[in-house]
DNA sequence: ACCCGGACGTA
DNA sequence: CGTACGTCCGGGTT
């Protein structure tokens, strides 16, 4: 759309003011994955790039404080208790110095002045000189300067990267009065931050009044008279003198002593590398599409002047070949029409044998070029897939693997993974577009641009063959890279064992449980869907009933109106958008009226009906009768695996219906589908209290040492230490505060917490943690110890060298360096037991495979293992899994685990087994 | 078609 | 105002 010839526009930016509110409005969360806090450059940043994509300006300045101001001297108070500009902040201002260096925009300061001082007098220059202005601040201050042709943009009150742009009538529709008058209000209202005054019992409401009433503050306090009530006459003429000089204290100055330079602020060809160069340092890959775009259009590319083929005859083919044959690794990618891999058909094949020569073999695509025939591609690149003198590298290699082997390849063997190796290093982005350009300095092209997004998203096997070329070999050359930048990262963090010896091992595990997945009993199911549709209509009309009227009851807001508002029930904790309906305070609510009981019965049966009982069926592979999760191994901040689609590690195990549901996992004794001819029985063993444990380990403390050693029930024995009774003389609830306890103890719990759950006061509930601490004076001072450790390198690790930063850690913000305390404690017990777990999984893997047995894993719920056993193999399958597991790390106190087999997952009888210590 | 908060399932 | 996750739903926004 042709642009309509207007005015040269100006944008001023308030420095200052922008990043001030920047640093109280954003989450002080974000940062690099060095610990570099960036949430106020970003905030800055995004907010900028936001306003001069918007409005295009001609010329662009940003203005910033300097010490004193000439306000002090008229005003010796004037912002005399704002505290000193914190670490962390000017460490940001200097990084948003850089940024408007590299984007060619000056900043204007000058001595005496204030940033308001400078803006309001550029704003006077430029509009004389027929501009149109905007100024850019986080400072309702500046919202005074606002006429004709100057507007004001203030960051949005939801989300900082929003904003609002106020003109006089918006100034107007929001005080109540034109811009003008601003400084009359902060004179009478005050402001603490400023220092300013104000004047006793005149708040924003009374100013608002007076200022509409009155022309002028002169003519307010002239005809005083006339002001009401009679009581605010006297605290006005007391404070006359006061007003006026802070009318002028908050009145901006409009002739400074500066010129407007023009030529040095115009906006255009700013330097986009150094940019970008920046933006990787800073880790802010989302902020490169907003870039402003330059004149000439860049060239998204990866690798510069690479060699990438699209492999079409078998002569393509050959060439491929003969560079497999002389290279030493090769990266690999492929691409698929699903992103569940059971679910993703195979489209083609990248690889790169070198960074800058790939290939490109497309197998599935439905456009017109030739295609070569799968069968063929497949004897020619098999040998490759696991040749041990090759090295293959894969970002999420464990996709590629299945998918590689569903479509009938031998699995490839993952000897680098560059996503698995980003997440030990502590990335906070590890996809591979992130990490090309934060690792590489590549902008890669986006998977959208290739196949569009939403309703219109085509499937890769549409694309036309020679774009996806052009796609998966920046992809695979991008992997190639990685491997060479992140190889050495892992060395210097001690990480390459932990990579070599667990991840990468657990690859090959991972995938042989998500291809296997586990049977559900669809029928039965069916018939529960059934059970509970029943059930909840009976609840949902009998709430109806108690409400007097039909509504929503899975509707927070609705629920709410009619709890509090219509059945007038007391009102508990605040959320954001109103009073919390949460169980906590339902359960509060239950013995106020009837309706709330069937409410938590109908959420609790809703859930479980939705999540499992009719969403698992829907789940079930057509061709392997099976449910197959996704294990992710590169989200958890611990180290633990998650699940996906469908999650199988939060499946109900409390209960009589969460028990039925569980009871739908079953053996698959489906002639057919069956591992063996004869019965096969589930087989779940599972760690005792093995974050507990490691807590006896990492500690030494003698009493928790000597519990475990002893084989003790630890919670009992916890009750005898703290309530000082022999260990016969606890009493169930003595061990029910202990159990509460112990668990609180690794999450870092504090009194409230404990009272919470324990219904002791806050009182008792101190004492008693005091208590814990004096009986187990090791646990406290490891505590003590590991808060410390990560205060000073700014991360906790694993017995196995696997971190976790937490920037946080030494934050001045008590909440959130408590919260950074609590990951710290928690990450080394959770993170140690996913650790030995994985070497556990490893090891049954291998020893099942080395015994020929056909029993396999099939679910890893983080301390427990379930695997499908043929019923002859279940001593021999016990016995190696309880083994590998509890002898896989030699700790100072003995890892107890426990096995159980059954027909389904609710229902299992302990296995017992001879052990030989 | 997406995103978010609130609620709730697991270890 | 104890840790770590994923999924459902409603309700807001594109």
């Amino acid at each position: 759309m042709p642009e309509r010839s207007r005015r040269p526009r100006l944008v001023l930016v308030d420095g200052h003011g922008l990043a001030y509110r920047a640093y109280h409005a954003l989450p002080p969360t974000l940062a690099t994955s060095a610990g570099e806090p960036t949430h106020v450059v970003f905030g800055f940043a995004s907010m900028l790039l936001e306003v001069l994509n918007d409005f295009e300006p001609d010329y662009v300045i940003v203005c910033f404080d300097t010490g004193r101001s000439f306000r002090q001297q008229l005003y010796e108070e004037y912002k005399a208790h704002r505290p000193e500009t914190p670490d962390d902040l000017k460490h940001q201002l200097e990084r948003i110095r850089q940024l408007l260096d590299a984007l060619g925009i000056p900043i204007v300061t000058r001595e005496g002045y204030e940033a308001d001082d400078l803006i309001g007098t550029l704003a006077a220059r430029a509009t004389a000189n027929g501009l149109e202005v905007l100024i850019v601040t986080g400072d309702t201050d500046l919202l005074q300067l606002v006429d004709e042709d100057v507007r004001v943009i203030l960051p949005g009150r939801q989300r900082f990267g929003d904003y609002r742009v106020y003109d006089r009538q918006a100034v107007i529709e929001r005080y109540g009065f034109p811009p003008e008058r601003l400084p009359e209000y902060k004179a009478l209202v005050g402001d603490p931050s400023d220092n300013i005054p104000g004047v006793p019992g005149i708040g924003e409401k009374t100013a608002t009044r007076l200022i509409q009433r009155f022309s002028s503050l002169e003519e307010m306090l002239d005809r005083i008279d006339e002001v009401e009530p009679p009581r605010l006459r006297e605290a006005l003429r007391a404070a006359r003198e006061t007003v006026l000089a802070s009318r002028r204290l908050a009145t901006i100055v409009r002739d400074a002593d500066i010129t407007l330079d023009l030529e040095q602020a115009r906006f255009g060809d700013f330097d986009r590398e150094r940019v970008l160069q920046l933006f990787r340092e800073l880790e802010f890959r989302s902020l490169v599409p907003r870039l402003p775009q330059p004149r000439q259009p860049v060239r998204k590319t990866a690798a510069p002047a690479s060699q990438r083929r699209a492999v079409l005859t078998d002569a393509d083919l050959s060439d491929l070949v003969r560079d497999l044959e002389t290279c030493q690794a090769f990266a690999l990618d492929v691409e698929t029409t699903a992103l569940h891999p059971m679910y993703a058909d195979l489209v083609g094949i990248a690889l790169a044998t070198a960074p800058d020569r790939s290939y490109y073999v497309p197998l599935g695509h439905t456009t017109g070029d030739t295609q070569l025939d799968i069968e063929q591609v497949l004897q020619r690149l098999a040998p490759f897939l696991r040749h041990p003198e090759k090295q293959r590298y894969a970002h999420h290699g464990k996709y590629d693997a299945l998918v590689l082997e569903r479509a009938g390849f031998p699995r490839p063997h993952i000897d680098f993974d560059t996503m698995i190796a980003a997440y030990l290093l502590g990335e906070n982005a590890v996809g591979l577009k992130e990490l090309a350009f934060t690792k590489l300095g590549w902008e890669m092209e986006e998977i959208t641009e290739l196949i569009g997004r939403g309703k219109k998203q085509l499937t890769m096997d549409r694309a036309e063959i020679a774009r996806v070329t052009q796609y998966a070999c920046a992809d695979v050359e991008a992997t190639y890279r990685l491997v060479e930048v992140l190889r050495p990262q892992l060395e210097a963090h001690n990480q390459l064992r932990l990579f070599t010896e667990i991840e990468l091992p657990l690859i090959d595990v991972l995938i042989d449980m998500e291809k296997a997945g586990i049977a559900i009993d669809v029928p039965y199911l069916e018939q529960l869907s059934i059970m509970l549709d029943g059930q909840l209509h009976a609840l949902e009309r009998r709430i109806y009933e108690l409400a007097g009227h039909p509504f929503n009851i899975n509707s927070p807001q609705q629920l709410s109106t009619l709890l509090f508002d219509e059945l007038g029930l007391p009102r508990g904790k605040r959320t954001k958008t109103g009073y919390s309906v949460s169980q906590e305070v339902l359960e509060n609510l239950r013995d106020t009226h009837p309706i709330v009981e069937a409410i938590l019965e109908y959420r609790q049966l809703l859930k479980l009906k939705s999540t499992y009982v009719d969403a698992l069926p829907r789940q079930v592979h057509p061709q392997t009768g099976r449910v197959h999760t996704i294990f992710h191994q590169t989200v958890a901040a611990t180290g633990r695996l998650s699940s996906s689609d469908p999650n199988l590690q939060n499946i109900p195990a409390r209960g009589e219906l969460g028990l039925a549901v569980r009871r739908a996992f079953i053996a698959d004794n489906r002639p057919g589908y069956r591992i063996a001819d004869e019965p096969i029985l589930l087989l779940s063993v599972d760690y005792s209290q093995i974050e507990l444990r490691l807590m006896a380990h990492f500690s030494q403390d003698p009493a928790l040492l000597r519990a475990f050693a002893e084989g003790k029930d630890i919670h009992a024995a916890t009750a005898s230490e703290v309530f000082g009774v022999p260990l016969d003389a606890v009493t169930p609830e003595m061990r029910r505060i202990a159990k509460v306890v112990n668990f609180g103890i690794m999450y870092g719990m504090q009194a409230y917490g404990l009272a919470r759950d324990t219904g002791m006061s806050r009182q008792d509930a101190q004492r008693f943690i005091e208590a814990y601490f004096q009986r187990f004076p090791g646990v406290a001072r490891y505590l003590e110890e590991t808060r410390r450790r990560a205060a000073e390198l700014g991360y906790v690790e694993t017995l196995f060298g696997r971190r976790r930063y937490l920037p946080e850690i030494t934050s001045s913000n008590p909440a959130r360096r408590q919260a950074a305390e609590r990951m710290a404690v928690n990450m080394p017990l959770q993170g140690t037991a996913a650790d030995i777990m994985k070497l556990a999984m490893i090891a049954v893997h291998r020893a099942l495979a080395e015994r020929g047995l056909r029993s396999r894993m099939l679910l890893q719920v983080h301390d427990e293992l379930v695997l499908e056993v043929p019923e002859s193999e279940l001593a021999t399958t016990t016995e190696l899994v309880t083994t590998r597991m509890s002898r896989v790390v030699e700790l100072s106190v003995p890892l107890e685990v426990d096995a159980k087999a059954g027909p389904n997952w609710a229902d299992l009888e302990p296995v017992r087994v001879k052990l030989s210590h």
